[in-house]
DNA sequence: ATCCCCTCGGAGAGCGCTCTCCTCAGTGGC
DNA sequence: GCCACTGAGGAGAGCGCTCTCCGAGGGGAT
């Protein structure tokens, strides 16, 4: 059992309660509470000297109290895998800002892409009794469909990685985006098109995977499965894959990232091998981070819409609090975005 | 009065409470309490009887009930400008991953760099009975002290704006370290150097330039006012003061920008104008944000240890909360991080 | 046997709210 | 004059914990 306790010294005297107002307004403390809530039960001038009383003595309402007597605490839980990572930062915020426009503050936490971790984080979630859950990429999606009935707390995840285990989710349109970006490649006069994956057999990455193959298909080019190489999500392992890609008999015109921070990684190895971007070889990501249009050259990428991408999340939480049987399942567009790492091929290639 | 709450339509179910257990257990509720946190005043076997049957069950005890209980809640509120800048977000990992190995989880919220804002924030951190705040970039520093007084919740600011207005607070040593930046400047030979500073007259700026006055005083290099330019923080304000640069009869060889993003600007436009870096500019920035390395070319910049900071305030919360009368502002040291933004510059300029 | 202490566990108050159930005037209808 | 009704506000239980205060039983020590 992982209880929350803290050893804390220091015992903070005791704040002002609805009852010393309710003395200092000669009322009872139920007008008090009627009063600060703004209830139709009391007279409005009683309502006001109320609360003016209360402003005047610096009152703060107690939302731990009120969390007890209603069962409800106004409150959600955002599960994310780390929160430095810029892209999970700007679903945070679409989240925040939509969660603080209705009254509602979140709990933040990261899972560190752990789903022991993840899980001990939604407990203690639970444990706080947050009204409702939204988690990113989550590693465990099915196992949140007992806790759905059991506590009837909401769940919503943003790209789950088990797609089709959970009901309420938003996702990026994965095999779209992807087989669009291949296209644009296959648009420019490019014929070997590599792709570099992820190995952690993601949906994500197999989703954008299918695209990429369903382009290719498509446009009759070939599948060569050498052309498909493996990295770790992050620029480092972008690099490493690249060096696959060097050494074969052949390089490949482009390469199609199923992220931009591998792309980065893409377009720093192939810069380290004297190769130019994208004269020798073109390159596009996926996700649109923000330094995608400040590295050198500027990548062309997909954009997912992060930020809508945290509001839908929200939203859909929201109308599931307000008792509506919501959409199960949203999918949002990715949106290619044309920058310089990506050109024609050179003829004599 | 700002009171937290919604309309929720949905009223979840009675979840299991301490007494489920206990009847459950045949025991008092008093007993199932003890157990499940460890109180030597229980008998073992019971203790392990009562917790087996409480995992069975699914139990999940209420952190709202214990904090009211309890008087404290451990949650402490985290008020950033806003969570999508980079900057921002490796603090709050660094607070939340403290935070968290101590049993508290953190409320997060943006002030969107409103003064307003920021105090409504604030209000309903009291509200939820935080156990301290952490604020970043505070615009209202000062405000903070009859809080500190009358609530009695801990407050620590990182990089306050307002210093010397209050007392506990996690700082970059912002003087040395941009006097640093210069002083590499001027090792490399150069003798014009522009200031690229932020048109809002926050502290952080202020003590970058003093840094940048000191570093040219000691060399004996004479302070040109025209070379200070003003720009909004973002790139955007790095490429319209460029503009001015641009214009001035002769061309600084080395700008020496407040921040990160407004060099990315810089960097931007000074090459839109046909000039290359360093070859005919150096640049040089301060944060050291993630994709300082990844520009072109890679930034030379004062590396601030966000993740660090953030970890420091949290541990300055831990130790005010357990009672203790902890330092008072701390100051952590920047680091230059010289990359290829910098060189010496031009014989002929 | 008496007394004391020590261990284990129960009873119940209290944390600060909300909300139901009452009470008490005042008012109007007949 | 009686009753019903309405509007305003009080009393008190209850939310799910913690923690103090007790009590019961079981040893020693005297």
């Amino acid at each position: 059992m992982n209880t929350i306790r803290t050893a804390s010294v220091c015992s903070k005297p005791r704040q002002l309660s609805i009852r010393d107002i309710a003395t200092a307004a000669e009322v009872s403390h139920s007008t008090v509470s009627r009063a600060l809530q703004h209830s139709p039960l009391v007279k409005r001038e009683t309502a006001e000297k109320i609360q003016h009383i209360a402003e005047e003595m610096g009152y703060r309402a107690s939302a731990i109290a009120r969390g007890l007597a209603t069962n409800h605490t106004s409150t959600i839980g955002v599960v994310v895998t780390t929160i430095a990572d810029p892209f999970v930062a700007e679903i945070i915020g679409g989240i925040e800002e939509t969660a603080n426009d209705h009254g509602y503050s979140v709990f933040l936490a990261n899972s560190n892409a752990d789903s022991e971790r993840e899980i001990k984080v939604v407990h203690s979630f639970e444990e706080r009794r947050v009204d409702g859950i939204v988690v990113t990429s989550s590693r465990v999606g099915a196992l949140y469909t007992p806790m759905l009935s059991r506590m009837h707390i909401p769940i919503v995840l943003i790209n789950n990685q088990h797609p089709g285990e959970f009901v309420h989710s938003v996702m990026i349109a994965n095999l779209e985006a992807s087989r669009d970006a291949t296209r644009h490649l296959i648009a420019l006069g490019h014929k070997r098109i590599a792709y570099l994956g992820d190995q952690y057999g993601y949906q994500s990455d197999s989703e954008r995977f299918a695209g990429y193959r369903e382009a290719l298909a498509e446009a009759g080019l070939p599948f060569q499965p050498e052309m498909v190489v493996h990295g770790d999500g992050k620029s480092e392992g972008g690099m490493r894959a690249v060096e696959k890609l060097l050494a074969l008999p052949q390089l490949p015109t482009a390469v199609f990232c199923y992220n931009d921070m591998s792309a980065l990684g893409v377009l720093r190895r192939l810069q380290l091998a004297g190769l130019e971007v994208p004269r020798d070889v073109s390159v596009v990501g996926f996700d649109d981070l923000f330094l995608a249009q400040f590295c050198h050259p500027p990548l062309t990428t997909v954009r997912q819409p992060k930020r809508r991408m945290g509001q839908l999340a929200m939203e859909t939480l929201l109308s599931l609090l307000a008792g509506a049987e919501s959409e199960e399942n949203i999918t949002v567009p990715g949106e290619l975005i044309v920058r310089e790492s990506t050109a024609p091929p050179r003829e004599d290639r």
